[in-house]
DNA sequence: CGGCCGATTGAGGCTTATCAAGGCCGGTGG
DNA sequence: CCACCGGCCTTGATAAGCCTCAATCGGCCG
């Protein structure tokens, strides 16, 4: 695959592109790295100093980060128009998390000082910036509350939840994803058992389908119950 | 107390003030709110729409929210010169939390559209809110993280460093501000009895010392060792 | 001085993590 | 084509950590 062009991206609707002038959307093809990487692959490993932005070009990620005694945790998912690299802007500029692909994607990159650049020349970027990083904040603060104050059976509930509404296929139910039974785990932060066994207690009670590797939501209202929100 | 004037405000060095024009200092003094409110006492509840930005411009508060089965969480500490109110940026207008003062205390708050008018008007405050909210963001990740992989006794470390960080005295290491076992417990999400335990361990190993209600914080270093970061 | 509220400390029980055994594929090689 | 292997998933037994409950202590205020 070669480096798609900006202007005929299949993205030129997502945050970014859809606000840019042509010239700085020339000056963005220009600079612009692209990355290309198999599934499993670690493509921004945790620690380095964040000098980029990524936007995700096709394919799917997950952000994981590694607590005491190497327990993993999975911080976000993320998919094709997403981006990486806002939580720089913030005075650390270290990356405290990794970055792996969930099946073979592409992402592109710019230089942070010139994402900088053009969010100062773009007030209108700026402004969805701002309120794309406040929907994280208070994303990830719904998330903490289930995460901190549920039971596991709960918990693992909302995280199904929380896959669906990244990956999710409204119509079917489908979740279009393959996580192993740990990674769902590690966004539930809980153990793959336990994962197990309250997929197998949803599943007979109608709440979710399983067929081989596929996971169906078919009572998303019944999940929704069991969390917080 | 009558309501201070914005030119003369000892905020005046806060994120907002401090980057607004003279006519907006007039038309934000004109058109503020201004309330007090004992300790104790109840600011703002949780669930109306959220139709002002909130200033402290006195004394200490606290954003806690309550979960399943009505277990309270204290999300957030906050004191003079924080803002309340960009979490209403976000989609979602219901305000998720409520504030409550841990002293007698003392608000401005504007409308949100003259806060909006003003973002709008200012790039640079736009950018430092963008930066701001940020900031929040990752220490959310940081805490979360924390308290999902922790045990009781490094969740309670983890939230004497929190506290510590936002009303700590740097000098003495006191904790200068009045929180009950109940309410420590909601920030490091335990019980009342842990965080007991907790404090008695760190006492007899001469990491924190107690004095009558007051703490103070002798070995920040050593509870730092035992949190993830 | 007595009563009340919060803090402390200990005992018991419940939830959840850990460990172990067995099953189910998918891939590989004879 | 079939036997074998390895990885992941499932399920049950066990153990540890934590919450809950209860009793006691201590300070504060009327």
């Amino acid at each position: 695959m070669k480096a798609p062009d900006c202007f005929n991206c299949h993205c030129r609707d997502c945050t970014i592109l859809k606000r840019c002038s042509k010239e700085w959307l020339e000056i963005i093809d220009k600079e612009k790295n692209f990355i290309r990487c198999k599934k499993g692959q670690l493509i921004i490993p945790e620690g380095i100093p964040m000098s980029q932005f990524y936007f995700i070009y096709q394919g799917k990620v997950k952000i994981t980060s590694v607590g005491l005694y190497g327990k993993q945790q999975i911080k976000r998912l993320a998919k094709e128009g997403d981006i990486i690299g806002f939580r720089g802007l913030a005075s650390n500029n270290i990356f405290s998390a990794s970055v792996y692909a969930l099946e073979d994607s592409a992402l592109c990159s710019i230089n942070k000082d010139l994402f900088l650049d053009l969010l100062q020349a773009n007030p209108e970027l700026m402004f969805e910036s701002l309120k794309l990083v406040t929907s994280e904040l208070v994303r990830m603060e719904r998330r903490m509350k289930n995460l901190t104050t549920l039971n596991v059976r709960e918990k693992v509930a909302e995280s199904l939840l929380y896959v669906n509404e990244v990956f999710g296929n409204p119509a079917t139910g489908e979740l279009e994803v393959c996580l192993s039974r740990q990674e769902l785990a590690e966004i539930a932060m809980t153990t793959k058992e336990q994962v197990s066994k309250c997929l197998s207690e949803f599943e007979q009670e109608g709440k979710i389908r399983t067929e081989g590797k596929k996971l169906f939501l078919l009572q998303p209202d019944a999940l929704q119950k069991m969390t917080c929100d």
